[in-house]
DNA sequence: GCCGTTTTCGGCCCGACTGTTTTCAGTCG
């Protein structure tokens, strides 16, 4: 449905259409990818519950209801008439907007990127009146560069160029300030560019600096105030520097999201103020802008943490005093997932629980595969019984950690356990995953799921989807069905940290702990190493609006075990 | 296309950089 909307949004976009309406549909396509549950297929019903929605009046709610019911859209269908084929596809490139686009398809007979290619080796392109030399070099590079693949890339992945480019600038003479904004900031799981914001003086000329930094492979621009260049990597990095009195107004700008923005200027405009990246502006004073408190303030609002800012509720929640207090990587006790060498990990039971130790937590599960995926080399019941005494006894040399048993349990396409009531009845603690049959169709995932869950061992549903971000979409199933289940049974829902996975999303935490669903942050650690991955699922959790009150490995271990035993 | 203790019509966030033309439209974030 979003995809529609978007199309349609791209479409008045060629046209010229009024901006406002193209946004609208835009707002929409977003407000319809965080539909909490799937519409009835009854339009009058799903009509009425869309138009109390921001943003969507009857026209979209109408329109929505329709693309439910037959999976297109009349609209769309009779605007595209009045739009060249392919243009919309050359949109797609960067340089290139709505004018362009038209113009390209109609003087060109260009329909595609690889027509637009062709135009740009016969020279083609040169002869159409606004496309010169520099115009024609740069798309050139565009279309290499879009054709070769320009993902977004997993945040972990781009933590440590982040961090190494930040702090390269931060290391220059004359820099005040400087952070990363952006995507990064509000932890997306995955990002497009990173943003970073510095304040400096005017005579450091800090782009300048920037621009030739190390690793920097191409410059995409470059302005006194403003830079982006493109990493070997592929990867792109944008500076904004303002100084240092507007340096909280750059940062909630740069930070975004787009959304959170708009709304956030809003607001300012109800009160006769204008907000941009250099403050907060009646008339032509300045009223602040130093740091991002002073911003929120002065439209009389406390600070929002920008992994809220995705304009989904929490302008009005910080207005209503009402801004959950988000759970920190400190309230973390323990990790309730991990796996060894009895399985495919790499670590050794005491290895794991050296580093678990160091890490300071009261806790660490061992959750080793079971035998039904043969490539991890898990466990039988024999096997879990001899991890179980081992278990034992190092507890009984350990002081301040204390290693629970567990299994990560394959659960059958059936909806079945692979692993026996007894031995599961012994455990400590019982997670089922999916690691197979992930195309069921979701009426059927969704009763595979629920028998899972009903087994009275199972306390954690790992990774309930099973997605690997950008290659694997995951099992679809009514996860309302799923919470509702999980709360009567006192199942909880497990926030994956692997950053390929970050599974549940933010979005289903929401609705989890809104359904009064517990959550878990796991690290599913293969490694000692990988016991720090922890943060990348707090931040996913954060995103989700999740506190420490909802999180179960914040409670300390005689609490956590009162949970798991209630659960007998 | 949405929305309303400033409005049911007339607003809707705001600014930097590029390229090409020659005063600014187009694009991007």
């Amino acid at each position: 449905m979003a995809r529609v909307l978007r199309e349609m949004a791209d479409v008045l976009e060629l046209q010229g259409a009024n901006p406002f309406r193209i946004r609208a549909y835009r707002n929409a396509a977003r407000t319809v990818e965080e539909l909490p549950a799937p519409l009835t297929g009854n339009a009058r019903r799903d009509v009425a519950g869309l138009v109390e929605l921001p943003g969507i009046g009857e026209d979209l709610a109408g329109k929505i209801a329709e693309i439910a019911r037959t999976g297109s859209l009349r609209a769309l269908r009779k605007e595209s008439r009045d739009v060249p084929s392919g243009a919309i596809d050359l949109m797609r490139l960067p340089g290139i907007g709505p004018k362009r686009a038209r113009l390209l398809a109609e003087r060109l007979g260009v329909r595609s990127l690889d027509g637009l290619a062709r135009a740009v080796r016969t020279g083609a392109l040169r002869r159409v009146r606004g496309f010169g030399g520099r115009t024609e070099a740069r798309l050139r590079e565009a279309l290499a560069a879009h054709l070769a693949d320009a993902n977004r890339t997993l945040r972990a992945h781009a933590a440590p160029y982040a961090e190494a480019i930040a702090a390269s600038l931060r290391a220059l003479p004359g820099v005040e300030r400087i952070e990363v904004a952006g995507s990064y900031r509000r932890a997306r799981e995955t990002v497009g560019d990173l943003d970073l914001v510095a304040s400096a003086g005017p005579r450091v000329k800090l782009t300048e600096r920037f621009v030739a930094l190390d690793g920097v492979a191409s410059v995409l621009g470059r302005g006194p105030t403003k830079a982006s260049v493109l990493l070997r990597s592929g990867l792109q990095v944008d500076l904004r520097v303002v100084p240092e009195a507007s340096y909280g107004a750059a940062l909630v700008y740069l930070t975004g999201s787009k959304a959170h923005n708009i709304a956030l200027r809003g607001l300012a405009r109800e009160r006769g103020l204008k907000i941009n990246e250099y403050g907060v502006y009646r008339g032509t004073r300045r009223l602040a802008g130093r740091t991002e408190q002073d911003v929120y303030e002065s439209v009389g609002l406390p600070w929002i943490p920008p992994e809220l800012r995705e304009q989904r509720g929490e302008l009005e929640a910080a207005r209503q005093g009402a801004l959950p207090p988000l759970i920190e990587n400190d309230d973390i006790r323990g990790d309730l997932q991990s796996h060894t060498t009895s399985s495919d990990g790499r670590g050794t039971l005491e290895a794991m629980a050296e580093a678990a130790q160091s890490l300071g937590y009261e806790y660490l599960a061992i959750t080793d595969h079971t035998t039904r995926i043969k490539i991890v080399g898990g466990l039988d019941r024999a096997g879990f019984r001899r991890q179980m005494r081992r278990i034992d006894a190092l507890n009984a040399r350990l002081h301040s950690l204390t290693v629970l048993k567990g299994a990560e349990v394959d659960i059958n396409p059936d909806g079945t356990l692979d692993l026996d009531d007894a031995t599961l009845a012994e455990l400590d603690v019982v997670v089922v995953s999916l690691h197979s049959a992930f195309n069921l169709p979701p009426q059927e995932q969704t009763r595979r799921v629920l028998r899972a869950l009903s087994h009275p061992s199972v306390d954690i549903f790992g990774h309930p989807t099973g997605r690997l971000l950008s290659r694997r979409r995951g099992a679809r199933f009514d996860f309302g069905e799923v919470c509702r289940l999980a709360v009567e049974r006192g199942v909880m829902l497990e926030v994956n940290a692997q950053p390929e996975r970050l599974d549940i999303d933010d979005v289903a935490c929401r609705s989890a702990i809104a359904a009064g669903v517990r959550p878990v942050v796991s690290t599913d650690a293969h490694s000692a190493a990988e016991l720090h991955l922890m943060r990348w699922g707090v931040d996913q959790a954060r995103r989700g609006w999740v506190e420490k009150r909802h999180v179960a490995n914040t409670l300390p271990l005689s609490r956590l075990q009162a949970l798991l035993h209630h659960r007998r």
